[in-house]
DNA sequence: CCAACTACCTTTTTATACAAGGTACTGTAT
DNA sequence: ATACAGTACCTTGTATAAAAAGGTAGTTGG
């Protein structure tokens, strides 16, 4: 209502976060086997909110592309759940990510450095 | 072609610089006067690719939102250029920005230190 | 005056995050 | 046994935004 600009600060920080979840999602499942609601309770801890329709496509998507695999676990509460975990193939793209990460914060910070 | 996969690591990749696209312009633009093309050499230089058909589009959006002011100045060379500078509005949005990527490199490191 | 260059901008396509809605299994209380 | 509450999975529709491609116009040099 008070807006009529077509972009806001928290759409921007949004954006962020957005960028670097797939590899986030990876880290978390690179800790341990883990079922989807322990994704979301980790990236919610690291302030990086994920909800369910973006996360099951997301990880349809990595188990697809052959980064993940899963297995069915039964549940004392409830009904089953899929546990995934990362393939060789996906830790070494984690690897590759972990690069990635480290030279998108280099550059970054080179930038910020350049102010006056 | 080649690929059935819907994911591929370079597009993750992308996907990780597009998320600070934002804010890496902003920090262009805080650190002197420029025109399109000087925020396209200052990413590229920084390894973060970002084509005509990005910026623009994006130059608009933040002048809109008030974060950016340009000017008109003659070109020795050719037509003249739009030359960007942060507004007041923009210099307190960027000092945000710069909180929000160290609390994603906090959480994004954090993360990443948790493996074995 | 015409071609090459530079600069600005728009339109179309594609990707993707999120909201919302849907199915199904389990355990508990009536 | 039946119904409901809780948990887990997944899909569909919508909105946003980056990128590709195409378009307009000013300037310089031949």
């Amino acid at each position: 209502m008070s807006l009529d600009h077509s972009l806001n600060l928290e759409n921007t920080r949004a954006q962020m976060r957005k960028g670097s979840l797939e590899y986030c999602i990876l880290l978390v499942i690179s800790r341990k086997k883990v079922y989807a609601s322990d994704i979301i309770s980790a990236l919610k801890h690291a302030d990086m909110l994920v909800v369910e329709g973006t996360l099951y496509p997301l990880l349809s998507r990595l188990k697809n592309a052959g980064l993940l695999d899963y297995h069915w676990q039964e549940s004392k509460s409830g009904p089953p759940r899929k546990y995934y975990e990362l393939t060789l193939l996906g830790r070494g793209v984690l690897k590759q990510l972990d690069s990635t990460w480290e030279n998108l914060q280099s550059s970054i910070n080179a930038l910020r450095e350049a102010r006056r």
